[in-house]
DNA sequence: GAACTATTTAGCAAAATAGCTAAGTATATA
DNA sequence: TATATACTTAGCTATTTTGCTAAATAGTTC
C-alpha cells in the first residue's frame, strides 16, 4: 500500500483521529492514551501501529513506556497534497487552511 | 454517522479518490467516469453514491444521463477543518496548502 | 407503448476491519 | 533471578466493505 492509501485508511477510523488530537497537546504513553478511551488496550495498540505506518505518529522508549508523539508534517503532506491536487486554488483560500492573508 | 466520518470514510478507498480527481476537470456522467476504470458499472455506482452522501459530489439529470460534479468547498471545508484541528498553525503554513505567500 | 440506453438497486461472496481475551516481550525493581 | 508493569502480538469473531451479476428504474426514440 503506498504512503497516500495508508494515510487516509488510518484517518477512516475515528477512534485513531481522536487520536491524533488527543496527541495534540503532548506526546503520551500508549496506556495513557488508551485509558482516554474505552476499548481495551490491545485494541488502541493496533490503532497506534496503523497511525505509525501511516507515519502520522512516532514512538520512543522511555523506561517501561512507549511514548507516542504526534508527527504533523507528515499529515500536512499527505492531506494538504490531495486537497490541493483536487481543489482549485481559489477554494483552498477560501478555506480557513490558508495561511496568513498578508506576511 | 456525522459528517466529518462520511468524509474521511469516502476519502479512504483509491477509486473514490480517483472518482474526485477525474472530476475536477469537468463534470461528468456516470457512465464516463465508470469508463475510466476496470470495475464493474454498479461498482462505480456505488462508489458515486458514497462521495455523494458525503457532500463531496453533487448530481443532476441530463436527459438520459447523470451528470456528477465536485463539490470542492465541502471537501475543503471538511479535511480543512481537520487539519486545522491538528497540525499548529507552523505546520500548515509551511506546507504548500496555504495560499499565496503576500497578496 | 415497445425497444433502447443509462444508471441504480438487490442479493451474494470474498476480503478487510475492528473489537475482544490470552499469551508473549521488554524494561524496571526487589 | 523473580516479580511487576507496560505494551504488543496472536488468534478468534462479528461487522463492514468491495466486488460481481442480475434485475429494476428512468428517460429517449421509434
Amino acid at each position: 500500500m503506498n504512503s497516500i492509501s495508508r494515510v487516509f485508511k488510518a484517518l477512516a477510523d475515528p477512534t485513531r483521529r481522536q487520536i491524533l488530537q488527543e496527541l495534540k497537546q503532548s506526546e503520551m504513553a500508549a496506556g495513557e492514551i488508551a485509558a482516554r478511551f474505552e476499548i481495551s488496550g490491545p485494541s488502541i495498540s493496533r490503532h497506534l501501529a496503523i497511525l505509525k505506518s501511516a507515519d502520522l505518529v512516532s514512538d520512543r522508549r522511555s523506561g517501561n513506556h512507549i511514548l507516542y508523539r504526534l508527527e504533523p508534517h507528515n499529515l500536512a503532506n499527505a492531506v494538504g497534497d490531495f486537497l490541493s491536487a483536487i481543489c482549485p486554488t481559489q477554494v483552498i483560500q477560501q478555506h480557513k487552511i490558508r495561511s496568513r492573508r498578508r506576511t
